[in-house]
DNA sequence: GCCAACGTTGGC
DNA sequence: GCCAACGTTGGC
């Protein structure tokens, strides 16, 4: 089992949204960078525990827990031309981009990423890494373990 | 809005 | 394969 981070702008999906979606969860559309998709297409399992990362906000920080319920299948937007996603270059034969499925597990306090800067327990997080963009990144189980157990309670 | 950092594209 | 130019991310 691994442990995710995965951000979101809340003015686009946030938590609340999340936490409104049904039983079976959300698709997680639009990644279009390749080391996002990869952790997506070969690493990610049924039942693997995420962090739910506001971003690109007034207050960035992780908002609350989800989990992976549903693998990778071909992300429906790279099709649609009318998506900001859509990709010329994918076809249904060779489709480019995946998404999972994510369900809510639930809402935590906002913790920021000032505060997650405080703690050297997660100095080495991919996150917090310098000039890091990635969208999904992988979170070391010592590093979920100190979050949930200790920050979040 | 600014800008640092990174990813992608495309000419050569 | 190199690398300049460009586009995007995302915190501030």
């Amino acid at each position: 089992m691994r442990y995710w981070l995965m951000k979101s702008e809340p003015d686009e999906f946030s938590i609340d949204d999340l936490a409104r979606a049904p039983r079976h969860g959300a698709a997680w559309f639009g990644v279009r960078n390749y080391q996002a998709r990869n952790f997506m297409r070969d690493q990610m399992r049924i039942g693997d525990p995420v962090l739910f990362y506001h971003s690109s906000c007034a207050q960035p920080g992780i908002a609350g827990l989800a989990e992976i319920c549903a693998g990778a299948c071909p992300d429906e937007t790279q099709f649609d031309r009318n998506s900001k996603y859509y990709d010329a270059k994918a076809t249904r034969d060779k489709p480019r981009w995946v998404s999972v499925q994510v369900k809510f597990v639930n809402k935590t306090r906002l913790l920021g990423l000032a505060e997650l800067r405080e703690h050297k327990a997660l100095a080495g997080m991919r996150l917090l890494a310098r000039g890091n963009r990635l969208s999904i990144t992988p979170v070391d189980p010592d590093e979920w373990k100190f979050i949930t157990t200790k920050l979040l309670k």
